[in-house]
DNA sequence: CCCCGTCAATAACTTATAGTTATCATACCA
DNA sequence: TGGTATGATAACTATAAGTTATTGACGGGG
């Protein structure tokens, strides 16, 4: 029993006549007749009643019809689903975005693949960058937009943007009209950071350790806009992706000497088969300018 | 897209391997391989992924097999209904079946025929015995269980049995000695009749006008005990098939010079296609032994 | 009433394709 | 690092789906 065979046995008792029908499916009227003998030999009784000049479905036939007409119908929606699957009309997969980049870099990216992607469905795993890159190891979530690694051992990557990170100082701070400045200078200064466990925690930590310097944490939060906000009032001084900080009252962007980058881009595991809509991003991402 | 690719697809989609599923469809691995190939071909994208050791589904892989498993499932209970048609475990017909016949032969064979098969369904059209051969020759029923006629253009007809008519007389009537009695020796008897439309009504006047008589008609009735409790008052005699009456009191039961008979049997379109449940019963028939 | 046109069945043959065997490439395990 | 398990590939075979040519049967129109 072969969906053919109940193809061709659909179009007859649609219209009652073998050749007809031979015409309508492009093949012989032969060919079908061969093809309703066989599903007729293979149930072991007649389907159609041809001793009359019409056609005539008999009434296993007509029991036979309806359910022939439903597995057609369910075959065509089956194709149809996958075809949506090929065209990107369809389709999901799951991205690890830790918090610092689904506050700045992730919304612009998402709002523009959308655009161009409107169907696709993206399930986003915010679950701290330290755990995105497991995540995508694990293969928990198909890609990860993370602030990339020194070294990744063997996960693919594309670099999406590399943001300068810049020193933010209240406008009336006297170091606030230098050209740059060092950690060196900014050794005293009480500084105000991201909380434990966030990536550019680390990142400012390290760099002052690098220079044997401990800095005096005055605050740390995981509120972007309470560390902009404290900053205007001159609590301390913080370091924040240059793009992140648009135009603030009282607050002033210097670069840092050697300047200091983040580098932001998407993970993913090479050797395995990810769903289109996942390859849809990541070249999606891959012709994206970032604006910098 | 075929039913066959469907099958080796979820096959190997339950057992993670190729190998296997080779060997539990009966076929060798490539033909596994090459089937899962042009499934994968002909969707544009990859089902299975069999770049680790063992096989996985992809994301539409497992969108895929939903379907796919669906549309199987709805094949096998196809095949599984049309295999109960084919055992006789299901199916209907339609079965015309006059008053007189519906009821003193038709209950008898209705349980017999059931006694064998259960699960089949008959659909009786009670439409007086006049229309039943025309709803047979309109095929808005598969058979009629009717009072044969003498001639049958273009039916198949099969006897079932033929039942004498007899004289019903009271016990205490002056006839109801006699071991025989003609349409002369009655013919001034009061007689008692089924209702205008009942072949019955119509053989017994008939009979009576082969003799130039015309009876008078002292009440007609649809109810057969009301004919047997009239005339063992003595309201007036009657006639029936021997049969229908067996041991009523003050009813005598003599049998008419010449014997007249009733001739009751099916009938059924020739060169039409029948419903195999339509078949079994006129086989049923044809073996079935009716008691005299 | 018979002939002609229509339509399905059949036969003989061809083509397509599903399946086979043999072999290779690769990933995992010890 | 070599051995085993497993899927891919190639070349071939067998099956069955499809083709053309033809026959046979039914039904409507002259």
């Amino acid at each position: 029993m072969d969906i053919r065979e109940l193809e061709y046995f659909v179009t007859v008792s649609e219209l009652k006549n073998f050749t007809a029908a031979a015409h309508k499916l492009h093949i012989s009227q032969p060919a079908i007749s061969k093809a309703i003998h066989k599903l007729e030999e293979e149930l072991g009784f007649q389907l159609l009643d041809r001793t009359q000049k019409k056609v005539l479905l008999t009434e296993e036939g007509v029991v036979f019809l309806s359910l022939a007409e439903d597995i057609l119908a369910r075959m065509a929606a089956a194709q149809n689903t996958m075809i949506e699957y090929k065209n990107l009309t369809r389709g999901t997969f799951r991205i690890a975005v830790p918090p610092l980049l689904g506050a700045y870099v992730f919304p612009q990216l998402f709002a523009d693949f959308k655009k161009s992607y409107p169907s696709l469905e993206m399930s986003v795993i915010e679950d701290g960058s330290s755990t995105a890159v497991d995540l995508v190891q694990q293969e928990d979530v198909h890609v990860g937009l993370v602030i990339l690694p020194p070294t990744l051992t063997d996960l693919h990557s594309h670099l999406i943007t590399s943001q300068e990170i810049v020193v933010c100082l209240p406008t009336d701070h006297p170091l606030s009209s230098q050209p740059f400045l060092t950690f060196e200078q900014l050794k005293d200064e009480p500084i105000i950071l991201y909380n434990e466990g966030f990536v550019l925690r680390r990142i400012i930590l390290d760099e002052y350790a690098k220079y044997g310097l401990v800095p005096r944490v005055a605050l740390s939060t995981n509120q972007f806009q309470t560390i902009k906000a404290l900053v205007a009032k001159g609590v301390g001084i913080s370091f924040l992706p240059k793009n992140s900080i648009k135009v603030v009252n009282h607050v002033t962007k210097i670069p840092l000497h050697p300047h200091l980058f983040l580098e932001m881009g998407l993970i993913w595991k090479p050797n395995k088969i990810l769903p289109l809509a996942c390859k849809a991003f990541i070249d999606f991402v891959n012709e994206f300018e970032y604006v910098k």
